[in-house]
RNA sequence: GCUGGUGUAGCUCAGUUGGUAGAGCAGCUGAUUUGUAAUCAGCCGGUCGGCGGUUCAAAUCCGUUCACCAGCUCCA
């Protein structure tokens, strides 16, 4: 038989030679799809445009739109910027180089240190390259003759990563482009004038393997497009996120601090960002108390029991502070509150009848971070969390489970943020507690899950080692991933605890314990909610609600009595008195992004009304200041 | 913690080959009494991140330390 048969996304079937390339197919059908197919996946399995096809299957041609066929084009890109920093730099080496979420890199072993110039250059020498439209040549090889030719080149990083490859069961390929040759597993783009708009971002430093007593790389980050327009949306979303950057907003909207003579990662929170915290934990509080919790307080610190009994000083002593002797006794500072909430559990003995317990805490946790890992607010060395731990018998957990995701979307919802992620966390190799139980945990989780209809994916193996969990991670304003909620199984703290209650047998049982945060940590979410509203919070959570800006000094009283009103209503006003033109003062609260301006002068003063200003989209006209009274009210119980 | 980079006034930033620090904004004072994104003038403000060294002389060169930035690793 000298036919294939192949099957497209369509349904259609038609026959070919055997042998076709997938671009020859493509071209039969139309001279379009074969050029803006960048690979295929055929069976299954992705492929290059240009390999032979033998056997009968289906086909699917992938474009820059699939993820998968953006990563083609991006792998391939990582090879075009290698091939453009040998032709630069002809003694450089090169170590891995793939395609990621947002683009490209690759790591890369050469005496001088790369600067910004250096990376326009490397630009420039591969938007040539790509006009030279070089093709990528696929070849098979076995094992030993990819040894031979990579010896040859004195290339000891990719013998390395050869000396791992299973000799049986994967062929060897190498990429040739124009005179450069790399070591990959493919598929590649069929040639390099298909990558047109480049953009190498940054260069850093990385080391072979990723770890640090090996030889430092530097790694170049890129990514590339098909289309110029999709390069410039892409380069404007970069400014875009560094303008809402929340150190640099936290900084020009007065909201918190970090001293380098008071301590790295700890937070100083200043009124303005106080105050936002507070309408925060104010809703938090309400919202817990309104569904079923009970919330707690508990100390900063405790004595060396409670954390060799919780297990912490044997498998995390390196992120906790340093322990403090105080009457002969070793004290440490809390990492978690978990330790505390069974402290409270244990004063009683619990009967069956007292379960489920839902005790929340904004518990305040200091965890040693190294130094080169903190990041503004994300990432702190002292920080808020905004906890719960529920205690239930097995027959409970599932309905605590569902109760926790369907709280967990509320509150996130009230901040605006509906577009949400699940993903089930399953059984890591280091686990404790019995592989039974794990499974009955995991199966709860999934049940709760599929009965709330929640898509997710599993990580398997990504849970805690005490036990499994569902993570929930939403999407902000420019659709950026962050983690927030996490809801964990524990089968480790009621064992060491010895917790117990007494179940309608009249025997002793041990609890389930779940986990969970909603927001995470307060300072983490504050700053994520900064990036998310770029600094332009809702009614109800901005500090200053509305500003009073008289014309002139002659309408400070009326002014005066406009600001006391709202005030006794409850709003957060400021009345700026200063001798300023309004032109100026108008500038200064749009800049502190302010809700509402209330511009008032004679005819205001006249009439009993206030000029209403909307900050980012201007004069409104007068309202009766009862009638704005009643506006806001609604907006802010509406959360907007 | 590791690699590279950065640190100058409250903020944003200048500062030539080493000769002893400057602007704009903010702040203060005065004039102006203002109608929807910057009124004018004057003044105040800096151990040039800290410590140590080289030098007649250091913001500038060297060492060290702290902090920040990008990334790596990590994130119970």
């Amino acid at each position: 038989m000298n036919k294939i048969k192949i099957t497209f996304p369509d349904g259609a079937v038609k026959e070919f030679e055997k042998g076709s390339t997938a671009y020859q197919i493509a071209q039969s059908i139309s001279n379009r799809l074969a050029e803006d197919a960048l690979a295929v996946k055929f069976n299954g399995s992705i492929r290059d445009l240009h390999r032979p096809i033998d056997e009968n299957g289906e086909i699917r041609f992938l474009s820059f739109d699939d993820e998968e066929g953006k990563e083609v084009y991006w792998h391939s890109s990582s090879h075009l910027m290698a091939h453009a920093v040998q032709s630069i730099y002809p003694e450089a080496k090169f170590g891995v180089g793939p395609a990621i979420e947002n683009g490209f890199y690759y790591d890369i072993d050469i005496n001088s240190q790369l600067s910004e110039d250096d990376l326009s250059k490397i630009e420039r020498r591969m938007e040539q390259i790509s006009k030279e439209n070089c093709s990528f040549n696929r070849k098979d090889l076995s094992k030993r003759e990819a040894i031979e030719y990579f010896k040859e080149k004195g290339d000891n990083y990719k013998l390395e990563i050869l000396d791992e490859l299973d000799e049986n069961s994967e062929k060897i390929s190498i990429y040739e482009e124009g005179d450069f040759t790399d070591l990959c597993r493919g598929p590649h783009l069929p040639a390099a004038g298909k990558i047109k708009y480049v953009k190498l971002l940054s260069v850093s430093g990385s080391y072979w393997r990723g770890d640090e007593h090996n030889k430092r790389m530097q790694r170049i980050y890129g990514i590339s497009f098909p289309k110029k327009k999709m390069l410039d949306d892409y380069i404007a979303f970069l400014e875009e996120a560094k303008k809402r950057d929340h150190r640099k907003l936290g900084k020009q909207l007065d909201l918190y601090s970090v001293h380098e003579e008071a301590g790295a990662g700890l937070i100083y929170w200043h009124p303005k960002g106080a105050r936002i915290r507070l309408e925060i934990e104010d809703f938090w509080r309400k919202a817990h108390l309104e569904n079923g919790y009970e919330v707690l307080y508990s100390p900063h610190m405790g004595k060396s029991w409670l954390w060799e009994t919780s297990g912490h000083l044997d498998f995390y002593k390196d992120s906790m502070y340093t322990g403090m002797k105080i009457d002969e006794q070793d004290y440490y500072i809390k990492p978690m509150n978990c330790p505390f909430h069974i402290m409270i559990y244990k004063t009683h003995l619990r009967s069956y009848r007292d379960l489920p317990l839902r005790w929340a805490e904004l518990g305040t946790v200091y965890r040693y971070e190294k130094s080169g890992v903190l990041h503004g607010l994300l990432r702190v060395r002292g920080f808020t969390q905004d906890d719960a731990h529920i205690f239930c018998t097995h027959e409970q957990v599932e309905d605590e489970i569902i109760r926790t995701i369907r709280f967990a979307k509320m509150v996130l919802g009230a901040f605006g943020f509906t577009d949400m992620k699940f993903y089930l966390s399953t059984k890591p190799e280091d686990a404790v507690g019995e592989h039974d139980l794990w499974l009955k945990a995991q199966n709860s989780l999934k049940r709760a899950l599929e009965s709330e209809n929640l898509s997710y994916e599993v990580d398997e193996g990504g849970g805690a080692f005490y036990g499994p969990k569902i993570d929930i991670k939403i999407n902000d304003a420019l659709n950026r991933e962050w983690q927030l909620s996490t809801i964990q199984f524990d089968f480790n703290l009621p064992e060491r605890f010895d917790m117990t209650y007494i179940g309608e047998d009249g025997k002793e049982h041990r609890p389930y314990m779940v986990h969970r945060a909603l927001l995470g940590s307060i300072e983490r979410f504050f700053g994520i909610l900064l990036e998310h509203y770029a600094g332009d919070f809702p009614l109800w959570l901005a500090p200053v609600q509305a500003a009073v800006v008289p014309v002139s000094q002659n309408f400070f009283d009326y002014a005066r009595t406009v600001k006391q009103e709202l005030v006794n209503k409850g709003f957060r006003v400021d009345l700026d008195e200063r001798n300023e033109k309004i032109g100026y003062k108008i500038r200064d609260w749009e800049t502190k992004k302010v809700p509402y301006m209330l511009i008032v002068g004679e005819k205001e003063e006249a009439a009993g009304t206030v000029s209403v200003r909307r900050h980012k989209e201007g004069d409104q006209g007068a309202l009766a200041l009862s009638e704005f009274i009643d506006k806001i009210a609604i907006q802010i119980s509406n959360k907007n």
